[in-house]
DNA sequence: TAGTTTACAGACAGCGATGTATGTTAAATG
DNA sequence: CATTTAACATACATCGCTGTCTGTAAACTA
């Protein structure tokens, strides 16, 4: 039965966020697309007129995914504010809160981790570090900023602090999501993220 | 032709050790028995005849992999030494030194990261985490006798403080690992440790 | 030394997944 | 209102991969 144009639409979502929950279960290899299709209430049919393989429906949900609120924390980061480190602690406190509570956001960091970019993939890994680089040119012009300002400890420059931050975040989120979720992440893990920031910053 | 007791136990340490390139390159779920066979310079038969399956190759390339030195780490980690700190900035340095210059501890991490630990591979994770436990506990012991003789910073405590080195480590490993080795892990991962530690020690 | 077993190579059957081709129905179009 | 076309469902051909089965020659054993 011919569907309208808004109907059609609205399969299309449905395929790729039914695409979001079987990638995040079983990966992105393992997955089929009749697991897929299933899990949209759809057939394989659908998915074929709506995409042309599994590797075009990841670029699509990768595309599809609201992940550019990067350009938020970019902008705050930015701000001129006096207490540069306390901007910094605050948008990575945040960044795990949102993560915490976001469980869309969880599965598509988690299918990110853990997927092999080994092939026709290789083009979101080239994107992804892109914006990582980006990020950290940010993270690093905000520390410049608190170490003119006298904020930030003398053992650290602003690429190491930079280069810090992002690896701990980076072990926290995988460790979060990838090993079981066996600890408590917005707590846990912004109670290390201040001690680091308190670390990172000069005596007073 | 039949092979002696001694060729046996070569072709499979040869099977093994190629299970153990291709799954890095391919990751396990997408290498195929005929690529480990290709790689091996033996048919499918000969890895059918010693393993299994593939989880049971797996399994086995998993138990032969020598990375129960973790013990070493503990050992050391364990001893009595007046500056605790730097022992435990000393013995993971040492993990980064290593990890930097063996290329085979390099493809077994990889691997460890990456693969799918959904159904059959759960032993192996649990066996990851009860390492890892281990780990947390003697980390966290070796920071509470640094925090006793007064070495540890008074915004730290031993359970941040470990938490805190290992999700820095992870981050690092798994950024350098999976993420194109965009920077020199031996150097500028030693320096960001070094600065960790030193920010976790009390001020003198 | 004859028979047995080991250590494979090679062939085979079967399944599961893919991609395509065809069928079907209702919306859009004129 | 007749025709076309969009949005699928269904059926089909195909292929890669798995696991097993058979074949075989050399090593071991009695």
């Amino acid at each position: 039965m011919r569907r309208t144009k808004a109907d059609a639409e609205a399969t299309r979502q449905q395929i790729i966020c039914a695409a979001e929950r079987v990638f995040y279960k079983k990966g992105v290899s393992n997955a089929t697309m009749e697991d897929v299709a299933h899990a949209a209430g759809v057939t394989r049919g659908a998915i074929y007129w709506h995409f042309a393989n599994k590797t075009d429906l990841f670029m699509e949900l990768y595309k599809s995914v609201p992940l550019p609120q990067e350009d938020m924390v970019a902008r705050e980061l930015e701000s001129e504010d006096a207490e540069v480190l306390t901007v910094i602690e605050r948008v990575a406190a945040e960044w795990l809160d949102t993560l915490a509570n976001d469980e869309q956001r969880q599965r598509i960091l988690s299918i990110l981790l853990r997927c092999d970019y080994t092939g026709e993939l290789s083009a979101v890994l080239e994107q992804q570090q892109g914006v990582d680089d980006g990020h950290m040119q940010t993270l690093e012009a905000a520390f410049a900023r608190a170490a003119e300002k006298g904020q930030l400890g003398t053992c650290w420059t602003p690429k190491s602090a930079a280069s810090a931050l992002r690896w701990m975040m980076k072990g926290i989120c995988s460790e979060w999501l990838l090993f079981g979720r066996r600890f408590d992440l917005a707590s846990e893990g912004r109670e290390g993220l201040r001690r680091l920031i308190g670390s990172l910053q000069a005596a007073k």
